[in-house]
DNA sequence: GCGACAG
DNA sequence: ATCTTGTCGC
């Protein structure tokens, strides 16, 4: 009963975020500090790390992290109402210490029922650049173009599904951004051995040791 | 009604 | 996401 009343409420949030948008290109060669989000569980705490990656250097520059016990459960399409707000907490404390050119999400963005997975959700919020970074597919139709796969939602290009050997990752525009320029970005940061690009890999990392110490002590 | 379903 | 050891493969 309660959460009918949440997911209604939801759903109309992300009809009005969806619209809030903006699609444009960036200077790519302009990006140099990228940040990466990700959030790890243990026994109902969710903690959040939002790594900045030094494109230049290759290398992870600082972090900020953010736990709390977790509340809301996850349901396909609405992840951002459960990740969003620890994710949010995390970067607003990274950005308070050093600029970020864009930010990458782990979650889809517009590759989403409603246009508006956690990239998004979160790039509208902040009014920040966000690419959204799927290890699985959600919502969209795959179109060939060339070599390349792409994810079409009402006739637009909203993301490109990378390759690498037989892994697959969905990278989406979040916000601030353009497929292409979505996809290029991920491709520039994408190390030989992980299927997800470094800022991603790095949150991931830190987001599981911190859980696991942080869980242990209570 | 049936199947699909980010993390 | 998480529960979990060894094991197949590049």
């Amino acid at each position: 009963m309660i959460m009918t009343f949440l997911i209604e409420n939801a759903l109309r949030a992300q009809k009005i975020l969806s619209k809030l948008v903006i699609i444009q290109p960036i200077n790519i060669s302009m990006i140099n500090i990228i940040a990466g989000l990700d959030v790890s569980y243990k026994d109902g705490l969710g903690c959040a790390v939002a790594v900045a990656y030094d494109s230049k250097n290759r290398a992870l520059t600082t972090y900020s992290q953010y736990c709390e016990k977790v509340a809301i459960p996850y349901i396909p399409g609405f992840l951002a109402f459960r990740e969003a707000p620890l994710m949010i907490k995390a970067l607003l404390n990274l950005m308070s210490k050093i600029h970020i050119d864009i930010t990458l999400v782990n979650g889809h963005g517009m590759a989403h029922p409603r246009k508006c997975g956690i990239a998004s959700h979160i790039g509208v919020v902040l009014n920040i650049p966000t690419v959204g970074v799927a290890k699985s597919f959600l919502y969209g139709d795959v179109i060939r173009i060339g070599d390349n796969e792409a994810i079409v939602i009402d006739n637009t290009i909203v993301g490109y599904i990378l390759r690498r050997n037989s892994k697959k990752i969905y990278v989406s525009i979040g916000n601030k951004v353009t497929a292409e320029d979505a996809a290029n970005i991920v491709l520039n940061l994408w190390n030989y051995s992980y299927i997800l690009p470094e800022p991603l890999r790095l949150a991931d990392e830190l987001s599981r040791k911190t859980v696991k110490k942080l869980a242990a002590k209570l």
